[in-house]
This record gives C-alpha cells, sequence and structure tokens, in this order.
DNA sequence: AGCACGCCGACT
DNA sequence: GTCGGCGTGCTC
C-alpha cells in the first residue's frame, strides 16, 4: 500500500506549504477546501487542504522525509471554502505577498469552520422565521433607466463571455439602494446569491434590514465583530444554500455564498476597504477579481467614484450608469465659506467658530432645526505649548505629540495611547502658562452651549463612544430632535439620515488638504461632499458652511461651483498621469522597522539596493526613498519607507519578492504593502 | 505569528 | 539564589 503525504497551508505568516503524512484511515476524507488539524512546533493548529494527497515519492525536495509528522484529523464539516473563495485566496496571495495560510485565516477565520462547538442547534430554525413578503418599492423613471442601463451593459458581456463590472455614479440621496435592491431581486429570481460590500461595520444593521425587507429573504450579516457562534451558523448557513444573500464590510469578499452572481460594493471609493493590518488587501479591488472567478456581475456605487474606476470606465473595462438628481423634494445644500483669515483679522477670533457661523447655529436651533458641526479633531486641542519657550508636549513613545484632554488636565497619545497629567511647569523653561492649540471636538462641546443659547449640544467621537449601544442611544436622541446639535468627528458622516438637519458646520477643512497623499485633494472632495449631504435631507434646504484659511483649494472652488468637477478631475487625473501614480502605474510601499533608528534607515536603504539590483531593466522599476515614514515612531518603533513605483505588475512583484527573501534571511522586520495607501 | 530556549539584571 | 526581560531560531 503506497503512503500518502498531504501538503497544507497554516494560518500563520510562513512562505509554503507544509507536508504531513497523511493515515491510509483518512485519505478519503481529504476534500481540496477542507480543513485539517495538524502537529505543529510543540502544539497543533487547524491547517487548510489546498490540493489533494499526493504519494510519498512525491515528497517536496526541500522536505526532509524523516522530520514528517502524521495529520491528527480531517476536519468535519467538508468543504469549508468552495473552490471560487479557495482561488480567490490563492489569488490575494499571489498578488499582496502575503502567506496563503494567513489569506485563508482572513477569509475563514476558525469560527467559520465549525469546529467542535457543543451548543451547536440552538440558531437552526431562525432563518425560516424571518422570511416575509418583500416591500417592493417602484423605481422611478431615473433609476429604471439605470437598473435598465446596467441590464443591458450585462447582457452585451455576457455574450463576450465576461460577468461584468459597472459603476453606478450617483448622488448622495439618489436612491443607489432601490438599483441594488432591484438587481438582487433579479438574482435571486435565477437562484443565485448576492453579496453587498459596506465600507463600516457601523452601515451593515442598516443596510441588512433594508435588504431583508426589501427582499423578504434571510440576510447574513458578514464582519469581522460578529460572535463566533453566528458566525459558524451564517457559513453553515450559506454553504447549505440556505442564505443566499450577505450584507457585510471588508471580509464578506470571501463569504462563502453559493452561485455567486452578483456583488454590489457601496461607497466603493471608500478607503476603509483598504486591510491595512496582517494581509493587506483592497476589498473592492478584490470584489472585481471575484467576479470574475465566480461569474458574478460586480456593481461599484458610489457618489464620488474613485479616480480608479473612473479610468476604467473611460478605458471602456466598465461599464456606467448615473444618477444625477437627489430623488427626494430637497435640492443640493447651499455651500459657503468661512475665510478664517479675515475672520481672524477682524474678529479676532479666539473660539474655534466664527461669528457668521455662531450666528447661523443660533438662527437655525432656534428656528427649531438641527445642526451637525463636523471637526476632525478628537481631544480638547491638538497640542499644549509652553507660552514662554514654544515647547510643546510629545509622546515618549511616538513622533507626534500629545493631544490635549479634559480641559488641559490630561495629555494623551492617540498612537500608543500613553496617558500623563498635564504639566504645571515647562520642563524646558520653567515656565507656568499654557496655551492650548488647535480646538477639538471636546472644547466644541465645552464652549458652543456657551455661545449659542438655544442649543442643546450631543457630542460623538470615538472617545465618547465606546460601543455601538451608545454610538445608538446617542444618534436616537439626536433623531428625536431631544437635541438640535450633533457635533464629532467624521464617526458621525457616514450613512445616518436625518430629516431635521438643515445646517452642517465644518470647523477647519484645512487638514483635509494637508494630508501627505497624492490622493488628499480626490479625498477632501469626496469627504466634504458627504458631510454637505448631511443637510438638507427633509423638507427643508439645507446651508453648509466651511470654514478654512484657504479659501481658494480647487476642492472648495469645486463645491462652491467656481471650478467644474469634471475640470478638477481631469487635473487630478492629468497630475497622476505624469507622475505614473495610480490608476496609470503601480505603487507598492516597503516598510522596514526597528526600534532603533539608523537600523531603520541603514536596512532600508539595502533593501533599495537589492532592489536596484533584481530589475533587468532599470526603468522597471522606480525607487522612491528610503525616507522616514508619515509617522517615523510609533509605539516605540522607528518606521523607514521605501516607495516602488512602475508601469506593470510583473517588475513590481519580481522587486518586492525579492526584498521579501532578503529580510527575511536577515530576519528583518519589513511590510510589503501592494497599491498602499496614504502615501506621496 | 507563536513559542521556546537562552543568557543577563533586580528582587522575594 | 530565582523571576523575567526580549534577542534569535524554528515550525513539515
Amino acid at each position: 500500500m503506497t503512503q500518502h503525504i498531504l501538503s497544507v497551508a497554516i494560518p500563520r505568516p510562513l512562505d509554503g506549504l507544509f507536508t504531513y503524512l497523511l493515515p491510509e484511515a483518512l485519505v478519503s476524507a481529504v476534500q481540496v477546501g477542507g480543513w485539517v488539524r495538524v502537529p505543529f512546533g510543540r502544539k497543533t493548529t487547524h491547517a487548510f487542504i489546498v490540493e489533494l494527497p499526493k504519494p510519498l515519492d512525491e515528497l517536496p525536495a526541500h522536505v526532509p522525509r524523516d522530520a514528517l509528522k502524521e495529520v491528527i484529523e480531517v476536519g468535519a464539516g467538508g468543504v469549508v471554502i468552495p473552490s471560487d473563495v479557495l482561488e480567490l485566496c490563492k489569488w490575494t496571495h499571489e498578488y499582496t505577498l502575503s502567506a496563503l495560510g494567513e489569506v485563508l485565516h482572513a477569509a475563514v477565520p476558525p469560527a467559520a469552520l465549525g469546529l467542535r462547538s457543543v451548543k451547536q442547534k440552538a440558531r437552526e430554525k431562525d432563518w425560516q422565521l424571518k422570511a416575509v413578503a418583500a416591500t417592493v418599492r417602484d423605481l422611478w423613471p431615473e433609476q429604471r433607466a439605470a437598473f435598465e442601463q446596467l441590464c443591458a451593459f450585462r447582457e452585451k458581456e455576457l455574450v463576450r463571455g465576461s460577468a461584468g463590472v459597472a459603476l453606478l455614479d450617483g448622488v448622495t440621496g439618489s436612491g443607489k439602494t432601490e438599483v441594488y435592491l432591484e438587481l438582487a431581486r433579479m438574482e435571486l429570481a435565477k437562484g443565485r446569491g448576492v453579496l453587498l460590500l459596506l465600507p463600516e461595520i457601523a452601515l451593515t444593521p442598516q443596510l441588512h434590514e433594508r435588504f431583508e425587507q426589501g427582499l423578504g429573504v434571510p440576510v447574513a450579516m458578514w464582519h469581522s465583530a460578529m460572535a463566533d457562534g453566528v458566525r459558524r451558523d451564517e457559513a453553515a448557513a450559506l454553504r447549505k444554500g440556505e442564505i443566499k444573500v450577505v450584507v457585510g464590510a471588508r471580509s464578506a469578499v470571501f463569504a462563502p455564498i453559493q452561485d455567486l452572481g452578483l456583488i454590489v460594493v457601496d461607497e466603493e471609493h471608500d478607503p476603509s476597504y483598504k486591510q491595512e493590518d496582517r494581509v493587506r488587501y483592497h476589498a473592492r479591488d478584490l470584489a472585481v477579481v471575484r467576479g470574475r472567478i465566480s461569474k458574478a456581475f460586480v456593481l461599484l456605487g458610489s457618489a464620488t467614484p474613485s479616480l480608479e474606476s473612473r479610468e476604467r470606465v473611460r478605458e471602456g473595462r466598465y461599464g456606467i450608469a448615473r444618477l444625477p438628481t437627489r430623488g427626494s423634494i430637497a435640492r443640493a445644500p447651499e455651500i459657503e465659506l468661512v475665510d478664517l483669515s479675515v475672520c481672524e483679522r477682524v474678529e479676532g477670533i479666539q473660539a474655534p467658530l466664527a461669528q457668521r457661523t455662531l450666528d447661523a447655529l443660533r438662527e437655525v436651533t432656534a428656528a427649531g432645526e438641527q445642526a451637525m458641526v463636523f471637526l476632525n479633531r478628537r481631544g480638547f486641542a491638538s497640542f499644549l505649548q509652553c507660552e514662554e519657550c514654544g515647547e510643546v508636549s510629545e509622546c515618549p513613545n511616538c513622533s507626534i505629540s500629545l493631544t490635549v484632554h479634559s480641559k488641559g488636565t490630561r495629555l494623551r497619545c492617540h498612537v500608543c495611547g500613553h496617558f500623563e497629567i498635564g504639566p504645571s511647569i515647562c520642563p524646558k523653561c520653567q515656565g507656568s502658562k499654557f496655551r492650548s492649540i488647535g480646538a477639538g471636538t471636546e472644547s466644541l462641546e465645552e464652549e458652543l452651549p456657551g455661545l449659542v443659547e438655544s442649543m442643546r449640544a450631543l457630542r460623538l467621537d470615538r472617545d465618547k463612544v465606546t460601543s455601538a449601544t451608545r454610538l445608538g442611544q446617542i444618534l436616537e436622541e439626536f433623531r428625536s430632535g431631544r437635541a438640535n446639535t450633533l457635533m464629532g468627528t467624521q464617526m458621525l458622516v457616514k450613512g445616518h439620515d436625518f430629516p431635521g438637519v438643515t445646517l452642517v458646520v465644518v470647523v477647519l477643512a484645512d487638514g483635509l488638504f494637508r494630508w501627505p497623499d497624492f490622493r488628499a485633494p480626490e479625498r477632501a472632495l469626496q469627504v466634504l461632499k458627504q458631510v454637505s449631504g448631511r443637510a438638507g435631507r427633509g423638507a427643508l434646504p439645507g446651508r453648509v458652511l466651511i470654514q478654512t484659511y484657504d479659501v481658494d483649494h480647487p476642492v472648495l472652488q469645486v463645491l462652491t461651483g467656481r471650478m467644474r468637477e469634471d475640470e478638477f478631475l481631469e487635473s487630478e487625473r492629468e497630475l497622476r498621469q505624469a507622475l505614473a501614480y495610480p490608476p496609470f502605474g503601480r505603487l507598492a510601499r516597503v516598510r522596514v522597522e526597528s526600534s532603533d533608528r539608523n537600523e531603520a534607515a541603514q536596512r532600508c536603504s539595502e533593501l533599495a539596493e537589492t532592489v536596484r539590483k533584481l530589475a533587468q531593466n532599470p526603468d522597471d522599476v522606480d525607487i522612491l526613498g528610503p525616507s522616514e515614514a508619515f509617522l517615523e515612531k510609533a509605539k516605540g518603533v522607528y518606521r523607514w519607507d521605501l516607495l516602488l513605483k512602475a508601469t506593470r505588475i510583473g517588475p513590481l512583484h519580481r522587486a518586492c519578492q525579492g526584498v521579501r527573501e532578503l529580510s527575511q534571511t536577515k530576519r528583518w522586520q519589513v511590510l510589503v504593502d501592494i497599491d498602499p495607501y496614504g502615501v506621496g
């Protein structure tokens, strides 16, 4: 009898597969996409079956024959990774250069394996109970036209043998969701599955409910924060085909949906689709790949499509449908700029808000309407400065100033969490007077109600909201009208529809423009449009006040109608083209980390040198850097970056492979990020 | 990534 | 005398 071996992917950041002896009794139970339990080091771990068993004499050369250990058991549940998802994982592994086992781990967390949990039966019947008759709202003409355009595009793509990718460019409030639902209904009628991706977990419950009601079938929620038991049950129901629709965040792109026919990526431009830790992938891009693999139509929806997706449309690779008008009676809000440099001269403002802004808040709150105040800065102030010598309190572990909290009595680092009591004497000059610079949300909460009598304010930011429940409470209090002003960070931008809001204030837009990122202008426009869209969603018209020191910034010119949006987008596009940045070129970031600054810098130049040697053609890969990372020191670790730029992915991959190999042999801490965000 | 082994500092 | 810091080496 021939002995069999089995090579499996271990859920660790290790290259290559690990090979085990497979007891004959287990051979027949092995299926690609299943899992096994194997000894690993001095413990055991689960591992993924990505290929069929082989006879022992085909043992890979690098594995010492006498070191082979045996597979302990073959996991119950058969195939836990459907073949299309496995293929997507392999693609992700090759593209992002992360270990296959790690990708599989991200795609199929242990809880979704359905392993060894005792109380397994409890939730079984839930699904049937939830099924209700779908409440179908008729599409109005514009939506109908967009829907039909998408269907026509799809048919055309099918003829070419492709499932197709299309962009739905629809302004806020134009009813993109109704179009998603109509497409989903069509898919369900054909018996195929549907996936809706959202950028944030916080948005999943609302859209989940909307989809369940709109489709009249049970819909699974899928995100990394879900309880193990729920995940296990939903994964099982999906694999059995009992549930055909999934709503979820990033990782849902790997959900084991049977016969997937449609993937919708809502808010496709949103940077939170980019996973930054462990496996670095972009869920929107993976959705497009999964669509190709699973033969599913992919619809990317946004009110502010990314330049990347726009370019694909322009190239004729993606289809396009537009929803240019708001569906409700409300018009687009009136956007005005408040020039802070003028206010400073005229009013000598100390408070974070100019007179005109305060007047607008007084008017709106007195009239019984509601306002939202955005400030992208948590805490009381950005930093504390000695009035005598100008010294600023800095974090001992990170290259960042400490944020002032609790009216200046506490200082906190927003990177590492370091905390200290505010100083009474300057450590540098013994001065005793300090000033807080750069207002944060805490100071708004402190000062505004005193300046606007009719204001009943609520604050919403990550310090205040520690749970989903708390978030719900605050939003509910605002919705009910008991509070008339909601102030906070970006947290309150997304997905919340408050018809009573007629005024939106952006306390300081400038931070959005100064971000060291070639996507910053595009991003700024997206954020400001989204923020502005919060005003005037009900019967009353909306007004937006944007405070800034930079009134002539192109983004603000676009928002105030002094520049056409397509003109702005075209100039951004040309800039990217000239620099060979995405969507025209490919980028990779190589980040070296060390607790020693010189070491980080030196290793970084050594890696640059290997990349230089690796390139067969010197023009293949451009090397920018070495340079210190945007946040050079974080949690006591120095980070130095290399930015690699290429027109084609092949040379870029080869360069990054070389970097990985060298860093592995030298045992250096190096992170490779293909298609990075936050560079430039 | 884990995890263990191993060799140097301040404590019951 | 030991508890424990994190450098380094290994996982079929």
